[in-house]
DNA sequence: TAGATTGTTAATCGATTAACAATC
DNA sequence: TAGATTGTTAATCGATTAACAATC
């Protein structure tokens, strides 16, 4: 079996979100074509990025948007649900502690940590704020594989590494610093300033 | 002048972060090879890329931390500050609103907006919330070209088209959703849910 | 059937890496 | 000087696109 390039899975969680809008608005099938303006991305590479996990459309009339769908959730492993945990309670973490898009995209919130003896147990929607010194076993114990990471950047490696001897194996780092994280961990990085610093280079005077 | 690939502008952003964290360590130098190692890519990735604007550093002694920093800040324009807006006062753009991250990265919010007539006139930070029936008259008057959406993905692209209509030509997107906008209007996507599926593919059984 | 659209191959295009002369 | 590291060229590697036979 082949290894799949990272820009092809990357892809799919929007592929995914597309097909998952179209069902909504109550359309049963779509094309490459189709897809692709939605995304922004060429049939063409639709097509080919699919056809890395199997054939799941027909000729003459496409995909069934249903079927594409449960078949991009099982490539993904978002055919189950996650638990994850957020660290740092902050008001990134509190926003995100109440947000309401996890469900259905294959994760809920189990715990929340904060090392502020202020903070610790207080009520954030329905979580109550852990001690950040029983997050290792806390996350060992209940096996979480996946952390949000909203603590300031000075203490973001710091409490990386802590996860990570947990078990944790993806983190959502919302710290505006880059993690140094061993072979088989991942992190995906969410810094505002990052993102609108990729857009002022483009902005005419 | 030969056009510079999106992927090379889209990393230098986190060169620049890599460098300004090694400056506030008080280091003043640093070589293609410890950068690349700070933040994940080869060093004869960095060198190329820097080579797209010109020559900042020296043969043996490598890259004054302060000058290229300073000049990735330009070739970035946040050698400046920027003036954004927010719109949609949940509790992600509240996490915004209060954001201390801007600061030094050339940005400032300037104005924040909901249509929530129960939110407006009310305070979040030192910002107090304005109609969103006054935005788009609000931000061309203020000629703000950056604008960070975080209202519900069913509202986002006409919220967009609003932004858009009033000039903004960079939208850092929160909604889960894909938005179709006009040539020379660009969009980063900060989905977390798309983040965390990116990494579920990898997490072995 | 005729039209549409897939999955796939080959061609093209672009990005990354390796290597090294130049030089601080 | 000797060692280190740049900027750049050429080679390699990988990703995207175009085209089309297969077929619904």
């Amino acid at each position: 079996m082949k290894e799949i390039p990272d820009i092809i899975i990357s892809r799919l969680p929007i592929y995914l979100r597309a097909l998952q809008h179209m069902q909504a608005q109550g359309k049963t099938t779509t094309s490459s074509k189709e897809l692709g303006e939605q995304v922004g991305v060429s049939a063409a590479q639709i097509r080919k990025d699919l056809s890395q996990f199997g054939e799941f459309g027909k000729q003459g009339t496409g995909y069934n948007i249903r079927f594409l769908s449960d078949r991009l959730r099982e490539i993904l492993k978002v055919d189950r649900v996650w638990e994850t945990v957020i660290v740092g309670m902050g008001d990134m973490g509190h926003a995100l502690a109440r947000y309401q898009g996890f469900k259905d995209r294959g994760f809920r919130v189990a715990m929340v940590f904060d090392n502020d003896p202020a903070k610790i147990g207080q009520t954030v929607g329905p979580y109550v704020i852990q001690s950040a010194a029983e997050m290792g076993a806390a996350i060992r114990e209940a096996g979480i594989k996946v952390a949000m990471l909203c603590v300031p950047a000075s203490a973001a490696q710091e409490v990386a590494n802590k996860l990570i001897e947990a078990g944790v194996v993806a983190i959502l780092n919302y710290a505006p610093i880059n993690l140094n994280v061993p072979p088989g961990v991942r992190v995906q990085y969410l810094d505002p300033s990052i993102g609108l610093q990729r857009m002022t280079y483009y902005i005419g005077e």
